[in-house]
DNA sequence: GGGGAATTTGACTGAATAGTCAACAATGTT
DNA sequence: AACATTGTTGACTATTCAGTCAAATTCCCC
C-alpha cells in the first residue's frame, strides 16, 4: 500500500484528477467523495465548499509541479535549453497521462481556468496567481536569454506573457485535439517567439 | 421590437450567450429556455439534447463569425496586414462584451472546447472542426506573406497551428485574468512566431 | 485510563437537474 | 371545412446536487 495518506489528501489529489479528467462543472462533491474514500461529512469538515476544495487541489498540484520546474529552469542550464528539456519533460508527462486516463488532458490549471473565471471569482484569483508564479520562471530565463544575446527579447515581462500563452494554448489544442504530437510545436514555436538568434536545432 | 426571430434562433443565441458568459456545465436547459422565451417542451422539440443545442449554437456562432474573418483575410489586403486589422476588429469586439456582459469572455469555441473535450466526443469534434476551419484563413495568409518573403514559414499549416494555439492562448488569458489589454500582444506576438523580416510596425 | 480535541459517519434536506409526454394550438393545403 | 404537419405548452418523473448535523468514534496528551 501507499504511504499514509490523510483524508484531506486525498480530497485534493482525488478533486484534481477529477476535475482534470472532465471538468469542474460535471464533477461532484460525490464523485470527489468516493475516488477519495471519504464521506461526505468529512469533506466539509475539512472544506467549506467545493470551491475551496478546488482552490486547494490546484495549489497542491502547483506544489508538486513547482519541484519540476525548479529542475527545469535550474540557472545551471543555458536560457534557452531550460525551455527545451523542459517541454520534453512536459511531453512525457502528457504521454503518460493518456496512458493513465486513456485522453489528452491538458494542463488543469488553465482548462479550469477558462472554465470558472466568470462563475467564482475566488478560484479565479487562485488560477491567476498560480499562473503569475510560472509566469516568473519564463521570464526569468528569458530575460538571462537576452542579455546573452541568445533572443531578441528587450521586454521579457511582455514576452513571457506571450509565451505563457502560446504555451498554453497549446496544451489545450492537445486536449481538444486530444492529440499529444501538437506538443511538438512548443518548442520551435518558443525560439520563434522569442526571436531566436539562430532558428533551427543544434 | 428585433426582426422576426424563431424559437430555434433565439434558444441558440440564448445558449450561447449563457454557456459563453458562463460555462457549459453551470448552463441549465431551464435557464436556456427562460431567457429565449421558449417553453422547455419546445426546446426538446427542436433539439435532442442539451448538448445538440450547444453543438448547434456554436455552429451559428461560426457563420456569423465567418462574415468578419472574410473581411479581414480578404487577398485584397497584404497578409500581415489581415491579422493586424483581425486583431484589432477582435480587441473591439471583446471591448464591447466587457460593457454589454461586465466581463472579458474570451473565445467561446475554444474555452467550452477545453472543458467539454473528455466529456462530450460529439461536441468535441464540433469544436475541432470550426477550429480547423479558422486555421485555413491563417494558413493562407502565412502563404502569402511567406511567398511574398514577409516572413520566414516554409512549413504554412504548423506555423497556422501554432499561431492558432497562441491566439487562442491568448483568448483564454485575456478571461483569466479579465483583462482587455492583454489582447495587445496578439499582432507582435504574431509578427515574432512568423519570423516576420522587419520586426517593427510602419 | 480520563478527557478533550480532532475526525468520521450516515442519514437528512431542499433545490436544481435533464429529459418525457400527452394534450393542445396554429398553420397551411386541398 | 376537413386534414395533416408543424409547433407549443405545462405538468410530470426520477435523479443528482451541494451542503447540514448530531451523534459516534478515534486520537493524543496528561
Amino acid at each position: 500500500m501507499p504511504p499514509i495518506s490523510t483524508a484531506k489528501e486525498r480530497l485534493t489529489d482525488a478533486a484534481l484528477q477529477i476535475m482534470w479528467e472532465n471538468s469542474y462543472g460535471s464533477t461532484s462533491v460525490d464523485a470527489i467523495c468516493e475516488r477519495a474514500n471519504v464521506k461526505k461529512g468529512s469533506f466539509y469538515y475539512f472544506f467549506k465548499s467545493k470551491s475551496a476544495l478546488a482552490s486547494a487541489a490546484l495549489e497542491a498540484d502547483w506544489e508538486k509541479h513547482r519541484k519540476d520546474l525548479d529542475r527545469d529552469f535550474s540557472p545551471s542550464l543555458p536560457p534557452l535549453e531550460r525551455f527545451r528539456v523542459h517541454y520534453e519533460h512536459s511531453y512525457e508527462f502528457i504521454k503518460e497521462t493518456v496512458k493513465k486516463h486513456g485522453a489528452v488532458l491538458g494542463c488543469p490549471i488553465f482548462s479550469l481556468g477558462c472554465e470558472i473565471s466568470t462563475l467564482d471569482e475566488e478560484l479565479r484569483t487562485t488560477i491567476h496567481s498560480i499562473l503569475e508564479r510560472k509566469l516568473r520562471y519564463y521570464e526569468s530565463a528569458i530575460r538571462d536569454a537576452h542579455a546573452e544575446g541568445l533572443v531578441d527579447a528587450p521586454d521579457p515581462k511582455a514576452k513571457a506573457r506571450a509565451l505563457l500563452a502560446f504555451i498554453e494554448g497549446t496544451l489545450s489544442q492537445a486536449r481538444i485535439e486530444n492529440n499529444v504530437e501538437v506538443l511538438r510545436q512548443m518548442y520551435p514555436g518558443t525560439l520563434a517567439l522569442l526571436g531566436a538568434k539562430q532558428p533551427a536545432a543544434a
